[in-house]
DNA sequence: ACTATCTGCATCATCGATGTTGCAGTTAAT
DNA sequence: ATTAACTGCAACATCGATGATGCAGATAGT
């Protein structure tokens, strides 16, 4: 590995991930060009700081998914009940994937550090849900890998209608419809 | 418009059409090269057949975006009691989607005929989910956009795993992960 | 203050994808 | 059978994105 960064340096890669982030959630195909312009730096500031563009998005996803990773350690899931760990998990995630949906929406980058963050975070999924079952938050014979499949894809919808809502409203709207759906429950009048 | 074309060319524009939808599902970012390749047919020719990448990318997606219509108009969604739409539905449109997985998950496509298909498609959703609502199947303080989003998810998750299941299954799940969740129901035991 | 590092700018080389054209051989339609 | 349409092939032009380099000026770290 090279030295460290001076200051300066290290604020350009900075800037011009937040920019990348940007600039490839609103389209995917984006040139270095566009990112740099973006970013307030000169392109070649880009190529210096990046060998190319793969190391670009792998230093993206990486930033991002580490920034997952905290964000769900920061809900304690393994010690909370499991109810007021979803919920905090989840308005957690949906801050997290909303300033990062690009890189985070993109199944391409999981590929880059052999999808090892991924795996840790999908662990820590179904450890939670495993405890919800197990404790009768889950119905019991869930399947608990449908189950998060559907919970992932439900965090997606609401990032995408996140207009305005805060996080907290979200991740309810979110848990209340991966537990009970949408359909008239039984006990209603 | 041209005149109509030869019966050679017609199956030319078929076969390249399945070929993108094929070769764009595994990189979206694929050649035209290697879309013809997959067409078994001489790059030219596909430049013959369509005038540039996107007039390709808006017939791939017309052509999907019409089967699906197809699809969802012969389910009945408006004659069917609500449930049995619901099901029927969704079998239908797991297929087609199975098979045009590319040309109708992608946003991009939409722009091309101004959406006036989807615009259809989530028209007929609404009316459907409007119904289902009146009959008691959906719960009366159900956000019905926020359902249609969930609903269209759900099926992408589905499709997602299709590990060899058929559709019918596949669409009970979709269902009756959209109407109950996963969380232990009430009035078990 | 001194030095190593970083940046912007201008320039150049390269490469792959796109799109065009002409021609010879094949195929559909009448 | 004749004709018009279609295809494959080869060649060519173009274009944008990528990435490399050198240099002069600015900036951080000591």
């Amino acid at each position: 590995m090279g030295r460290a960064l001076r200051a300066d340096a290290e604020r350009s890669v900075r800037v011009i991930l937040e920019a990348a982030e940007r600039v490839l959630a609103a389209d995917p195909g984006a040139t270095l060009e566009q990112i740099a312009e973006a970013a307030g730096v000169a392109r070649t500031t880009v190529h210096r700081r990046f060998a190319n563009r793969q190391a670009l998005l792998e230093a993206l996803t990486e930033s991002a998914e580490r920034q997952l990773a905290e964000a769900i350690e920061e809900a304690r899931p393994d010690t909370a009940p499991p109810l007021v760990a979803l919920h905090r998990v989840t308005a957690n995630v949906l801050r997290v994937k909303g300033a990062w949906s690009f890189a985070l929406g993109h199944p391409a980058a999981q590929a880059c550090t052999t999808g090892t963050v991924w795996a840790g975070v999908n662990a820590r999924c179904l450890e939670l849900f495993g405890r919800a079952q197990r404790e009768g938050l889950f119905h019991p014979d869930a399947d608990l890998e449908w189950t998060r499949q559907v919970y992932y894809a439900l965090i997606g919808e609401a990032l995408h209608d996140a207009r305005g809502r805060d996080p907290e409203s979200l991740a309810a709207l979110v848990a209340d419809t991966l537990l009970h759906g949408v359909g008239q429950r039984p006990g209603a009048v």
